[in-house]
DNA sequence: TATATTAATGCAAAGGTTTGCGGTAATGTT
DNA sequence: AACATTACCGCAAACCTTTGCATTAATATA
């Protein structure tokens, strides 16, 4: 194991205080041009690189941004990662990612653990089961920004970054009317979740004012397997003209009873679902969907936190709009 | 911003020197168990946490270890990096993840800067460009153990863990063979991959050996459309008995042309893949699969890491076995 | 020539923690 | 009673960097 080469080092090697060689190589006005030239060149050839945890120690302050997802791997966070990487990496900052596995005690420790490591701001989605935003508050208290996202809890306390939910479900709903579907079956996830309440409110709203004569059959799937039971029992009853789905993990389950019963797409029904486009792309014909990219509001989230963390305050909710994707599956 | 609590304050409060009151937090035999007491109540009072900064740079070690994949989403690293993360935070590590977009620039700057952040370890799937391994030894000079996973270099230098391909090449054709199919349509990947070779040259291998007389059409796809493109092609002129998909992206291909072809799984033709498993659950009925687990690799990425981290100096490659997962759809 | 200005560099403290070693008092051993 | 041991605890250095201020030498100004 090589030891590494420090300021100290450098200075000694060319008979400079510490601090001239710091200067030196941040580039320092008060110093000397072929100074920094000097210092620069052998800093190169020692492979100089700064510690780290020095800098971090002195300005207590690191470029590290706490990410807190309840899972990576799964239908969406994946993505949110991907994106938000990209966009922080550009900034200089990286990620440490952590899962609490929609556990609020993992939760709360991995605060603990972004707190220890003094990052300079945490983005979170919260598990499902937290309710007391008390170790966020003490985080935020201690001077790391915390930005909600996805999965944001009601407070107004913190800024929060979502999905558009309600306009989605507009733009479901509208391009379902606009295709001419009456006769829908409509499924829609845990209705204690506000992202489904929410959604299902404007798709049901826009329904009701522009095309109230049509017929809505509204369900609620806990999981994949629940959705295609609902889906398959309920197209065995009736005919529909339509299948919306409200996220990736229902139209899975919806497609593998569409499947089994060998109706074609759009022909025998159409599907239009809410996704970030993965899911959809895997079945002939492809399904059209009104698209939520996880990677969009990656990147919105980092703009949301890096104003955070400089000077401003932003406050409330703000969402990341969404599009019609066609595909011809409706 | 309330400042936080030090060792020196708690040392102040309970006139105590700072090294009674570190070591009384680490239990040290040394002091006395009411000091002790005295101390960690305190502590827990005034929420006192340490400064990770200053213990990292004490110690000149961390508790993070950096992951560079080409990139997070996608249909195979999220789900390691899941594994990882979970086998790594019960350890008390976390993750830095870095991606490199399959630019060896980016690349050897995010080992750059796991140098900067000291490291305990790095885990790296190389981007396909990589041929030159330098970066990735200097960093091991300096300390750092570098271990690679599924996207693994020729070098011997480096431990590397990746999946049983020749397994899983051979548990497919077998599982095929004891079907009793025998005109199989075999999609690969491209040819200039290690891990495509490895999984046809089993594949092959295990039907010349066990099953002759069979019928392999063997296709190399680089991409999902491709993959479509030569499946439907191939099933428009011929009649095959089975598609045999070599990981998701091809399976997702083939599928869409086997959906738009109509034709019946298993009745009409009979479907295998090598997988992680998330997409073979998008189908009705299931996709049977030989399952290369993301998860067990990153949990077993970390166990070698590890390793590399305390004493040993493990050499050579690790695999990590598959198994076949009957759905049915062969 | 004496004084003010500028340019370039060094000193030293601070940031919070760990840890080898030395010190003190109390207890145990002959 | 003299000495050795034990149980606790503190001192101070070290980890590496940043930065306010002081210092020196050289140049410009009056």
């Amino acid at each position: 194991m090589k030891s590494r080469s420090t300021l100290k080092h450098i200075a000694e090697h060319l008979h400079l205080s510490i601090s001239t060689v710091s200067r030196a190589l941040s580039d320092h006005p008060d110093i000397a041009v072929h100074t920094k030239q000097k210092v620069k060149e052998l800093a190169e050839l020692l492979e100089y690189e700064p510690n780290a945890f020095a800098i971090q120690l002195r300005t207590n302050a690191s470029k590290i941004i706490g990410v807190i997802v309840p899972e990576i791997s799964g239908y969406f966070y994946h993505s949110f990662i991907a994106g938000l990487e990209d966009e922080a990496r550009s900034w200089g900052y990286s990620l440490m990612i952590l899962q609490s596995g929609n556990d609020p005690e993992t939760e709360s420790a991995n605060l603990r653990l972004c707190r220890m490591n003094r990052a300079a701001g945490i983005l979170v989605a919260a598990a499902s089961g937290t309710t007391d935003l008390t170790p966020f508050e003490r985080t935020n208290t201690s001077g790391i920004p915390v930005v909600f996202f996805d999965k944001v809890p009601e407070s107004r306390q913190f800024p929060k970054v979502s999905m558009a939910d309600a306009e989605a479900g507009f733009l479901g709903a509208d391009s379902l009317i606009r295709k001419g579907r009456k006769k829908i079956l409509a499924l829609f996830g845990d209705h204690a979740l506000s992202i489904t309440r929410k959604r299902l409110k404007a798709f049901q709203g826009t329904f009701q004012r522009h095309a109230p004569d049509s017929q809505l059959s509204i369900r609620h799937a806990r999981s994949q397997q629940e959705a295609r039971q609902i889906t398959f029992d309920s197209l065995c009853v009736e005919e529909y003209d339509a299948v919306f789905a409200m996220s990736d993990e229902i139209l899975a389950g919806a497609m593998k009873a569409i499947q089994q019963q060998r109706l074609r797409i759009p022909e025998d029904i159409g599907v239009l679902a809410i996704s970030t486009g993965l899911i959809p792309a895997l079945y002939e014909p492809e399904i059209s969907y009104i698209e939520t990219s996880g990677e969009t509001l990656g990147k919105r989230s980092f703009e949301i936190l890096h104003k955070c963390m400089s000077k401003a305050t932003p406050r409330g909710e703000f969402l990341v709009p969404s599009k019609l994707i066609e595909k011809g599956s409706i």
